[in-house]
DNA sequence: GGATAATGCTTGCGAAAGACAAGTGAATAA
DNA sequence: TTATTCACTTGTCTTTCGCAAGCATTATCC
């Protein structure tokens, strides 16, 4: 593993979430996830952001770790991994919407954002059950970020 | 400065957000700020993750540079500055509220916390402004984190 | 009023983590 | 069967972190 990031080894949950994802990428794989419904390493890549590879090797492995997310063959080619979030993972979304928000503040919004921080805004339940509905269809992520609404641009 | 920590250039406002609060320390300290109302380099020093002199005054430093603190000399004592919560760094207030919740949703708690996490997903908006109300009024940590059953024991 | 202590940092150095480029090995495609 | 894709791993250099020590300013003590 490249590093082990040292843990705080304290009783405070604040610093126990940030343990597992207080770091500069693991939320924003996390983001591709389940904004976007990525999957394969390869898509993470992809990211605006850049993640180094080995960096992103070792951030998939400790969110396995951690039980955010699983891991498995695509059974349609058996070079590529298929990681899925696990409910754990999943229930880290009210976190991501409120960074969402919370930036929405402070940043110039064109409308397509500003529409989606309204909906997380006004019915942000309703959100997470359609994320979660896509998760168990297995939608690509194309198709997924267009019907919600999810993307940036 | 220490160090100036490479920001992502991204679109993506939850990438936006961890530009900011995106690593080890820096919500630890706006927790302090915010949970228990510590506004001194020496109160910041005392949490028990132990974070280092240098790390303390660069996280300082960029919080205020982003406009979530300011920055004052005590007038009671001279060598002492105080950090105050802008409107900015109050309105973090959810996100941290929404990481306590989702570790608490994996950890093991006390009698003390279930009631806080309770208190925090039934009136988010009550406990919000009694932390704002304190900020307004300058009251000490100590009595502050006991009025409002912020304390992890 | 001079020594001592408290406060809030800064500095220096070794260690850990990250960025970047290149390489590897298994699986698939041509 | 050769080439290519995919998912990493490895190596090297740079940046950041952790720790101990030092320093400047203000306050306190005698």
């Amino acid at each position: 593993m490249t590093g082990s990031i040292k843990k705080h080894a304290s009783q405070c949950l604040v610093a126990h979430g940030l343990d597992i994802f207080g770091d500069r990428w693991t939320l924003l794989v996390l983001r591709d996830m389940i904004l976007y419904g990525k999957r394969r390493y390869g898509e993470f890549l992809e990211a605006e952001e850049a993640i180094a590879t080995n960096v992103l090797a070792d951030r998939l492995k400790r969110l396995a770790a951690e039980g955010l997310v699983t891991v498995s063959k695509d059974p349609d080619n058996r070079r590529s991994n298929i990681y899925t979030l696990t409910d754990k993972g999943l229930s880290l979304m009210p976190v991501i919407f409120e960074i969402m928000k919370w930036s929405a503040q402070y940043c110039d919004l064109n409308e397509r954002r500003r529409k989606l921080i309204a909906r997380l805004t006004a019915e942000p339940d309703t959100v997470m059950a359609e994320i979660r509905a896509r998760e168990a269809a297995n939608e690509n992520p194309a198709e997924t970020a267009a019907r919600l609404h999810l993307l940036p641009r």
